[in-house]
DNA sequence: ATTCTGACTTGCT
DNA sequence: AAGCAAGCCAGAA
């Protein structure tokens, strides 16, 4: 995963407001570049220096391994949730997920600007790369 | 070049 | 809800 890809991943992350949350294949339609599964890849390096629990899966879980963390924060927060998550907290046991229609998070402007100029800024860094690359595939 | 792997997604049972 | 198959994008060996 290039230095670029990653630091534009962390950016976005860093902008989702608390008690909100995107999905894996959001972040990676935001960027307009890469999948869910590098954004995964990214997160599972890296994650530990953003907000990582408010990146899920389409689903609505958290990361596998990390739900009893994760659910800490979403309590904490507020984050709209579906299912048992306070029998999981007492036993343990409960299922539950995160209401991705209700928490997903939507840009407003000013969001909507900063990730433009993000993504933009990943696009120039990695086309200036593709370049350099080009024809020299030896 | 080929194959395996993965904090993914969608669709189907 | 849970399990599976395919499709997916990249990195690692």
């Amino acid at each position: 995963m290039r230095i670029e890809y990653v630091e534009a991943v962390l950016a976005v992350v860093e902008l989702v407001p608390p008690g909100t949350a995107l999905t894996y294949g959001d972040v990676s339609e935001l960027l307009g570049s890469g999948g869910p599964r590098q954004v995964g890849r990214v997160m599972s390096h890296c994650g530990s220096f953003v907000p990582w629990w408010r990146v899920l899966r389409s689903s609505g879980h958290a990361p596998d391994g990390h739900e009893a963390e994760a659910l800490r924060h979403y309590l904490r927060e507020g984050t709209p949730l579906l299912g048992h998550p306070n029998e999981y907290v007492r036993t343990g046991e409960g299922r539950w997920r995160v209401d991705l229609t209700a928490a997903r998070w939507s840009p407003d402007d000013g969001g909507h600007d900063r990730i433009d100029a993000i993504a933009e800024h990943l696009e120039l860094r990695l086309h200036r790369l593709s370049v350099d690359d080009d024809g020299m595939s030896v």
